[in-house]
RNA sequence: GCGAAAGUGGCGGAAUUGGCAGACGCGCUGGACUUAGGAUCCAGUGGCCCAAAGCCGUGUGGGUUCGAGUCCCACCUUUCGCACCA
């Protein structure tokens, strides 16, 4: 182990080692952890970062996702912050009014778990938490407008949450229904569908369960056209995000048919997205949940067995049902294929699912891959209605799969007025049929759900509602809001939610009757929360009204979300969907909350695992022949997530206090895209705080050196060409070729340095300063204030680019013979391709490779590169 | 299974529209200054070769082209999303 003070006394050192001019003896040094305090505080005190959201100015509306305030944040979450971060800095050096909040997505199970294992409160655990994490967003050096802060756990800002849950409500958005939902043993809550992965609970891991539960939800489903259509008009949004929206809303273009059943006296309803297959559907499956199953089976002989099975299919959880493969049962009963009039069997399945479309399918076993499975099995009858182009006919007991022909590929045989026409039109075709002979219609259908927001928990936002057993459901009247989360609360862990324990709290009193009433107990899903924040930075304070539509309109879209690819679906489909609802209360001009999206990618970081697949400190790792070992165990490293399981954090605090917080944002920065994966590198970290150690001798350099005479050319040229290119990396998120086009500068201006100087060295190194200032804003501020200049370089002029200062003013020009490269010939700028020539033919070494062949060919790429093409 | 993205030195990664592959940094090698170095500075660093000349080289195999990391076809690998959505 090194001694405390190890980094220092080596640049003590440096200092009198004899050298390069701006290595020499100074009586500055690089002391990160002297100066970055100082100006984290003048920045605080100056409150640089807070706006007045009513002045006038160029308006820019930064937002990085608020966070959970989980505690401690570690270098992989700096990524996201310091990335945001340097933007912001730009921004606000190229003169924009930024506003640039944060705020904590406050409410959520883990306060609450913490409650049950810690007996802390959860608001108490919640804010203390927040301090921590803002007390490491200043150690970073990040700059948010705190007078803007918010928290979801604060009633000045649930109310709103409730508030917006009764405009909802008014407009029949918000509704209770009775639902299949998924029950977690362990956390004793309902969970959404896509809290629910691989059949366990994202949080806890524990089996979940299939349960009938009254539960709250939001009608998005009335949206889901709107919310897909919208996702074409956002241009800066990632594709991979849009894509996975899609995909998620699943919008498919079909038809709903009827077929007649005579045993029901009435018909079933079915949704295929191939309709030009309908004369191939040999028979009929219905989940086992749908509504016309009792009546169906309800002389069956064998109904008890019907009955058990369908029982065991809706106990299985949605993995159990799936793994549990293709299960059907006859019903004994038939309807009629309206356009073959033949009597086809009615069959239950498990594979239908009860929530989409109908409920009820026609199976089409020739030509889907589902059905064909189903139909091997239970020796149901196919038959061929789409044949490939050439007409050759199929042989229906020689397939082995479904012949899905979806396209023109596909042409239609066996089906009367459709037959011969390639599938597209087909479709169209027999839609038009269907609806003239009213069979049914051409009908949209989507994947999506309605939100179910009803949560069993505490640590949420009371829903305001109220049971009168005289008058029914009651929405708490506006002008009683907030409906307050009450504090004393005794948090035993058991048997779900302690509020419906609380007399004070569940007793109420009837809006309408003034009778003796009951309050809803269910919190909201925190993402509901999170569906509209970005709305209440703009106004946070305002206790009058959710926000302000005047200032809220000049302030939104947000021009730039920052978060992280989790949220790609849920969160953002539901702030696209409040923002659509609050616009169409005519609160809101705008439908897209969020121009441009960024998702940053995930820092990596080895951990180290025994064969036994246990993970190892690596304090306990010793290294033998470049392999990982515990004693005489050998360990696998395997790259991945930080987390304290894996014994893979890296906590910034060790490092900001050995190399300060301007070398973490630089490396972060520097490691890779932003929006890649990252693997977090220890030794790298050096770099960073070696090339800001060379900045800041050459600072002290050029401070303590008298400048005069001319300064290289080359200086000025490159620094033309930085400004530009750092400039226009930042625009595109390419912060890592940013700073290595800033080390390329630095390290031609120390050249320069160390050649003697020149009187425009400052100018350069002050530019440098400038578009450093992003990425290492501590250690710019102070060369910046020890260079003289009054006031903080964040409120600096971002430099521009002269154009004609960047031309270089000899070109060097690639020689290629057959495609090789055989040289290189330097002709004055601008190049012109007779000079090129000349040059070429001067070249001895190029000449060589001509001798004695003839040139086919000769082909001149304008200020690149020549090709001669020879035999 | 379906959909998407990505494969470049020992490592992280560069490379407008096809035009000098490996910028920048880590690591490594040698040197300087040193009692010392996990400090600092200088030089070198894709492979083959003592070196030069040259040859080879961007997952694999083909193709287009004067010219391919980049375009086309087929395949392999990895990661991510969805996963019976009719």
């Amino acid at each position: 182990m090194k001694s405390c003070c190890g980094w220092r006394t080596g640049l003590c050192q440096s200092a009198q080692a004899a050298g390069p001019p701006y290595t020499a003896r100074s009586l500055m040094q690089y002391r990160p952890t002297d100066i970055e305090p100082k100006w984290q505080k003048a920045w605080a005190d100056a409150r640089v970062a807070e706006i007045d959201v009513a002045a006038p100015g160029d308006k820019l509306y930064m937002l990085n996702m608020f966070p959970y305030p989980s505690g401690d944040l570690h270098v992989g979450h700096g990524r996201n912050y310091i990335l945001g971060d340097a933007l912001y800095r730009y921004f606000r050096m190229q003169g924009r009014a930024a506003l640039n909040p944060m705020g904590w997505d406050a409410f959520g199970l883990p306060a609450e778990n913490a409650a049950i294992k810690r007996g802390i409160h959860p608001r108490e655990w919640t804010l203390g938490n927040i301090g921590r994490m803002k007390a490491q967003f200043a150690r970073w050096g990040i700059l948010y407008d705190w007078s803007k802060e918010i928290a979801s756990c604060e009633a000045d800002y649930y109310r709103w949450n409730q508030w917006l849950f009764l405009q909802l409500y008014k407009r029949g958005l918000a509704y209770r229904g009775t639902a299949p939902v998924n029950w977690c043993p362990q956390d004793q809550t309902v969970l959404a569908n896509e809290q629910v992965v691989d059949g366990r609970c994202e949080r806890c891991g524990a089996l979940v369960e299939q349960r009938e539960l009254s539960q709250w939800f939001f009608k998005i489903t009335e949206y889901a056209d709107r919310l897909d259509a919208g996702l074409d008009t956002l241009e800066h949004w990632p594709e991979k995000v849009k894509l996975m929206q899609r995909n998620w809303i699943g919008r498919s273009l079909g038809a709903d048919v009827d077929f007649q059943v005579p045993a029901l006296g009435h018909a079933l309803r079915i949704f295929t997205t191939r309709p030009d297959t309908i004369f191939g559907a040999t028979f009929m499956v219905l989940a086992p949940e749908h509504p016309d199953v009792q009546q169906l089976i309800a002389d069956h002989p064998d109904r008890a067995e019907i009955e058990a099975w369908i029982a065991n299919v809706r106990n299985q959880s949605a993995l159990e049902r799936q793994e549990a493969g293709k299960e059907g049962r006859f019903t004994g009963k038939t309807a009629i294929n309206p356009f073959t009039e033949e009597e086809i069997p009615i069959w239950l399945g498990n594979f239908v699912l009860p929530q989409y479309g109908t409920g009820a399918i026609m199976s089409v076993p020739a030509h889907d891959q589902r059905d064909f499975e189903f139909a091997r099995q239970y020796g149901l009858p196919l038959r061929v209605v789409v044949g490939p182009p050439d007409g050759q006919p199929v042989d229906v007991a020689a397939m082995a799969e479904a012949f899905t022909f979806k396209d023109e590929n596909g042409v239609i045989v066996n089906s009367g007025p459709i037959d011969g026409l390639p599938v597209p039109r087909a479709i169209e075709r027999i839609i038009q049929i269907i609806e003239e002979r009213g069979l049914g219609k051409g009908t949209v259908r989507y994947r999506l759900r309605d939100w179910l927001i009803s949560r069993q928990r505490y640590w949420g936002t009371p829903i305001p509602m109220i049971y009168c057993d005289a008058c029914g459901l009651q929405p708490v009247p506006e002008e009683q809001l907030p409906v307050r989360l009450p504090l004393d609360v005794p948090f035993t862990g058991r048997e779900g939610n302690p509020l419906a324990k609380h007399e004070a709290f569940v007793n109420a009193t009837c809006p309408q009757c003034s009778g003796a009433a009951r309050r809803e107990t269910d919190t909201m899903d925190t993402f509901v929360d999170s569906s509209w924040y970005f709305l209440r930075f703009v106004t946070p304070r305002d206790d009058e009204k959710i926000f302000d539509p005047a200032l809220v309109n000049r302030w939104l879209p947000v021009d730039q979300y920052i978060g992280g690819i989790e949220h790609a679906i849920l969160h953002l489909l539901y702030a696209r969907f409040i923002t659509r609802t609050l616009h169409d209360m005519g609160l809101l001009q705008f439908e897209e909350p969020f121009a441009r999206l960024f998702n940053q990618g995930m820092i990596i970081k080895e951990g180290f695992k025994t064969p036994g697949g246990s993970w190892v400190p690596p304090a306990e790792v010793e290294w033998r022949d470049n392999k990982p070992y515990r004693g005489d165990t050998e360990l696998t490293a395997e790259i991945g997530k930080m987390s304290k399981s894996r014994f893979n954090v890296v906590p910034p605090d060790e490092l900001i206090e050995r190399f300060g917080a301007d070398t973490e944002r630089v490396y972060t920065l520097f490691i890779a895209p932003p929006e890649k994966e990252a693997a977090w590198s220890d030794e790298g970290v050096i770099g960073a705080y070696r090339f800001l150690g060379r900045v800041w001798n050459m600072g002290a350099a050029i401070l303590n050196a008298k400048v005069s005479g001319d300064v290289d050319p080359r200086v000025i040229r490159k620094m033309h060409q930085t400004i530009d290119a750092v400039t226009s990396r930042i625009e595109r998120f390419e912060f890592n070729t940013a700073i290595s086009a800033l080390m390329e500068f630095s390290n031609v201006l120390g050249d320069a340095v160390n050649a003697g100087g020149g009187a425009e060295l400052r100018e350069a190194y002050e530019t440098l300063l400038k578009l450093l200032h992003p990425f290492a804003p501590h250690a710019t501020e102070e060369l910046w204030s020890l260079f003289g200049n009054d006031g903080f370089i964040l409120t600096a002029k971002w430099p521009v680019a002269d154009r004609a200062l960047m031309q270089e003013d000899e070109v060097v020009i690639a020689v290629q013979v057959n495609g090789k490269l055989r040289g290189q010939v330097e002709v004055a700028a601008p190049p012109e391709e007779a000079s090129v020539w000349a040059a070429v033919d001067a070249n001895e070494k190029i000449q060589t490779w001509l001798a004695g062949k003839t040139i086919v060919k000769k082909i001149y790429v304008p200020g690149k590169l020549v090709n001669v093409v020879v035999k």
